[in-house]
DNA sequence: AATAGTAATGATAATAAATATCATGGAAAG
DNA sequence: CTTTCCATGATATTTATTATCATTACTATT
């Protein structure tokens, strides 16, 4: 599994360094669709010295490589997924939590759209609230 | 039309100014999605002193009070769309153009998933090419 | 009409995410 | 060993957005 994602980020012409190896051990099969800040803070835990230019550099790196992809669901900040599948998400609009939902739909955008417009593929993004921030209460359900 | 978004935005408690008569005029009907810079821009030309800080508290009252719906489709910026009926969008990779897809579709989550998670609504992004930018050829598709 | 209370404006500052610059260091090629 | 190339990390810059706040413009009350 990391050994794929690593064959494929040096077989791409990428150098593995150290600090790439760091992300993206952090980033293989992470469900949790971090934030560079996230990421940063994470693998500053193991690899004090990392600067956050470099961060940002091997997500940029892997993103236009196709490894990884790049979420605009938050309104906040980028989120990042080494899920390169097609799938669709869930976000919470309290916590901003956003979870995976591995279901294919079917979206049949008729051809006079299609005609003015080449679609090269979809995303949904379903919204509303976690089960943990339900449980706590509250009622403010966020923006929207 | 306009009267509409007017009065509504009168009896919801707040005053109806020039600036936001020129804020409201500008979105009414307006399909393009425009950013806040678009807003501040064309509402400008007729009022020159306004402020982009009037621009950003009048649409944060807009969207407080759901007249206005706030995107996040676009990874550079905010855009705004005072079409608040449930609808999707098509985004262009290239050009950042943003267009309405009136179209219901069906996305039917399993009930273990709505068990774990409120699903308040939902929202289809189509990412592609749009007819203007294909004519004009090029090979960079964007980002993703 | 004068007053007092309230809310919006606009200038400006502050925040925060993301990007750009660049000197230094280290791996790889020759 | 020497040159070439690339990544790192410190730092600066850009850009979008939010926060502050004094001034101004209404609104309601007397
Ligand atoms: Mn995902
Ligand atoms: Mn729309
Ligand atoms: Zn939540
Ligand atoms: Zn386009």
């Amino acid at each position: 599994m990391i050994i794929n994602i690593m064959e494929r980020f040096k077989n791409i012409g990428l150098k593995l360094t150290p600090q790439r190896v760091a992300i993206l051990e952090y980033l293989d099969g992470n469900t949790s669709h971090p934030s560079a800040e996230d990421i940063y803070r994470h693998v500053k835990e193991r690899f004090p010295m990392i600067s956050f230019a470099t961060v940002y550099n091997t997500l940029e790196a892997l993103r236009k490589r196709g490894l990884i992809l790049e979420l605009t669901i938050d309104p906040d900040r980028k989120r990042y997924d080494p899920n390169i599948h097609p799938h669709h998400h869930l976000i919470c609009l309290r916590c901003k939590s956003v979870v995976d939902v591995n279901l294919e739909f079917d979206v049949p955008v008729p051809d006079d759209v299609r005609g003015r417009f080449e679609i090269l593929g979809n995303h949904i993004e379903f919204y509303g609230i976690c089960e943990q921030c339900k449980k706590e209460g509250g009622d403010d359900n966020g923006s929207l």
